[in-house]
RNA sequence: GGAGAGGUGGCCGAGUCAGGUUGAAGGCGCUUCCCUGCUAAGGAAGUAAGGGUGGUAACACUCUUCGUGGGUUCAAAUCCCACCCUCUCCGCCA
C-alpha cells in the first residue's frame, strides 16, 4: 500500500512513476478525490462529535432536557455524516489495495519482460559465467521430460490421474534429489537464517498484506469460501510472521527461511509452455526472507540475490541476472532481480529466484514497524525475499545439466550428503 | 464438536453487577533528572496507538480506539445482540 501523505504531497511524481509501470494516468486523481471528499465528512463529523460530547456533559450537570434534545439532534447528523465519511475512506482504500508499488529510481524504465535488462554494477560475489551454449554435449542437450520418466525419476503421467493437468510427481531416486535439494536449500542459509515452519494455509488478511489480494485471486486457490488460501509462496506468511508487531531496532534485519508447497491456479498459462516440471499447480520452495531497517535495504537485497545466485552456481548449474524493467515488475515490488538457471535440454532460461525489495509497501499492509532510533518515531520497516530454492525448476536445470553420456546423473558433490553419498543418479 | 471462564495501555492488573469529571487506579518495565567513589538501593518527573486540522518545525487543538462489528442512550470499557480469539474440562484425532 502506498503512504496516502505521500500521494497528497507529489500526486504527479506518484502517477508518472505508476504510469511507467502501465497502470491508469487517473488511478491517482481518483484516490485524491475519494481522499479530498473522506475528509471534508470526517472533520465535519468530528465537529458534531465534540458538541455532542460536550452536551452530554452539560446535560449530566443541568438535566436541562432541552439540552439532551439538541444533541440529540446533532448526534444524528453526525451519525450520517460518519456512515458517509467510512463509505468515502473504504472506496479510497479499495483504491489503494489495488494500487502496484512505486517502482525505484534506478529501476530500468520497460514496458514488458522484453525489456528487462541484463543485471549491471551488481555487488555481486559471483559473478555469471560467460554464456556458451556450445559447451553443453549432446547429452545435455535433452529436455528432462524425455529421459526423467524412463528413469523412474518423474511421474507426471500418474500425477495428471492423481490431481489433472499441471500436476507433477517426483519418484524413487527423483524425490530423494527433490529433498535433497530442499534440504540444501536450507543448510545453505542457516547460518544467518531463522528456519520457520509455517501454515500453508492463510487467512484473507495474510494473502492481502503481500499484495497478493484483492488483485490477484485468480491466481490463488481458496477453500472454506475464500476463508482460507492456498500460499502461493512462503513469503506470504513469512512477510504476515511480524504483521500489527512493532519491531525491537537490534533485531533488524531480521532474517527468515521457511520451506513450503506452493499453490499456484496459473490460471491463463494454458498453451504457453508446460511440459514437464516448468509449470505445475503445486510444488516445493524454500523462501529467504529480510525485515529491515530502510537503510539497510540495499545492502540486504543484495545478500539475498547473492544467496539465491550462489546456491545455484554452487550446484554447478549456469545462470544469468536480469534487471527487471518498470513494466515487468511484480505489483508489490520496487525492484526485483531474477536468477534464472540454464536449462540446456530445452535450451530454456528458468526463472529460479525472484529476489525483490518491496519498500514498506508489504510492511504497510501488515502494519510492521519499528522505532526509528534517528527520529524516535514507529515507522514502517521495508520487506524484500527471494527464492533460495525453487524445486521443480533446479531440479529440472540440474538433471539435464548434469546428464552424462550413459544417462546416468552425476549428483554434484553439496548434495550429496543429503543423497546419502550417492554420486550418481543411474539409469534403469 | 459440547460445557464453563475470560479478552482493558509495552507487560501485569483494577474498573463492568449501581452508564457520566476514566484514555482509563495501582504495580512492573522504560526514559530523563537528583542522590551516591562505581554498581545496587532510594527520590522526582515523564511514558499508548492511530486519524484529522493548523504550523518549516518543536508543538497545539480535535476525534477514534478498553477483542471485532452492530444496537440502546443526551452520554457506553461499563447495558443488549452477533461474531472472533484465548484458557480449562469433556469428546474426537495424525
Amino acid at each position: 500500500m502506498l503512504d496516502i501523505r505521500l500521494i497528497r504531497k507529489e500526486p504527479e511524481m506518484v502517477s508518472q512513476a505508476l504510469v511507467t509501470r502501465g497502470e491508469n494516468p487517473d488511478l491517482i486523481k481518483e484516490v485524491l478525490r475519494l481522499d479530498e471528499k473522506y475528509r471534508g465528512l470526517e472533520s465535519e463529523s468530528e465537529k458534531l462529535r465534540a458538541d455532542v460530547k460536550r452536551l452530554s456533559k452539560e446535560f449530566a450537570k443541568t438535566k436541562d432536557e432541552a439540552i439532551a434534545k439538541k444533541s440529540k439532534a446533532l448526534g444524528e447528523k453526525e451519525t450520517q455524516l460518519e456512515a458517509e465519511a467510512t463509505a468515502a475512506k473504504k472506496a479510497r482504500d479499495d483504491l489503494l489495495l489495488a494500487t502496484p508499488n512505486i517502482p525505484s529510481s534506478d529501476c530500468p524504465a520497460g514496458e514488458s519482460h522484453e525489456e528487462n535488462a541484463k543485471a549491471e554494477g551488481l555487488d555481486l560475489e559471483i559473478e555469471p559465467l560467460e554464456f556458451n551454449k556450445n559447451k553443453f554435449a549432446p547429452h545435455q542437450q535433452v529436455p528432462h521430460f524425455e529421459f526423467a520418466e524412463e528413469m523412474g525419476i518423474l511421474d507426471m503421467k500418474r500425477a495428471v490421474k492423481i490431481a489433472g493437468p499441471m500436476f507433477g510427481m517426483f519418484r524413487a531416486e527423483g524425490a530423494k534429489l527433490a529433498n535433497a535439494l530442499i534440504q540444501y536449500g536450507l543448510a545453505y542459509n542457516r547460518d544467518l537464517y531463522e528456519e520457520i515452519r509455517p501454515p500453508s494455509l492463510v487467512k484473507t488478511e495474510t494473502l492481502t498484506a503481500t499484495g497478493h489480494l484483492p488483485k490477484f485471486a485468480e491466481d490463488a486457490y481458496s477453500l472454506e469460501d475464500g476463508k482460507l488460501w492456498a500460499i502461493p509462496t512462503g513469503e506470504v506468511p513469512l512477510t504476515y510472521l511480524m504483521a500489527d508487531e512493532i519491531i525491537e531496532v537490534e533485531k533488524l534485519p531480521m532474517r527468515l527461511m521457511a520451506y513450503t508447497p506452493c499453490y499456484r491456479r496459473e490460471a491463463g498459462s494454458a498453451g504457453q509452455q508446460t511440459r514437464g516440471m516448468l509449470r505445475v499447480h503445486e510444488f516445493d520452495k524454500v523462501e529467504i526472507l529480510a525485515y529491515v531497517a530502510p537503510e539497510q535495504a540495499q545492502e540486504l537485497h543484495m545478500e539475498l540475490l547473492n544467496r539465491a545466485a550462489g546456491l545455484v552456481h554452487s550446484l554447478g548449474l549456469t545462470h544469468r541476472i536480469t534487471d527487471i524493467c518498470t513494466g515487468d515488475l511484480g505489483n508489490s515490488s520496487a525492484r526485483t532481480f531474477d536468477v534464472e538457471v540454464y536449462a540446456p535440454g530445452e535450451d530454456r532460461w528458468l526463472e529460479c529466484s525472484s529476489v525483490s525489495w518491496f519498500t514498506d509497501y508489504q510492511a504497510r499492509r501488515a502494519n510492521i514497524r519499528y522505532k526509528n532510533p534517528e527520529t524516535k518515531k514507529t515507522e514502517f520497516i521495508h520487506t524484500l525475499n527471494g527464492s533460495a530454492v525453487a524445486v521443480p525448476r533446479v531440479w529440472t536445470a540440474l538433471v539435464e545439466t548434469h546428464r552424462q553420456a550413459d544417462g546416468s546423473i552425476q549428483i554434484p558433490e553439496p548434495l550429496q550428503k543429503y543423497m546419502d553419498s550417492e554420486t550418481h543418479i543411474k539409469p534403469l
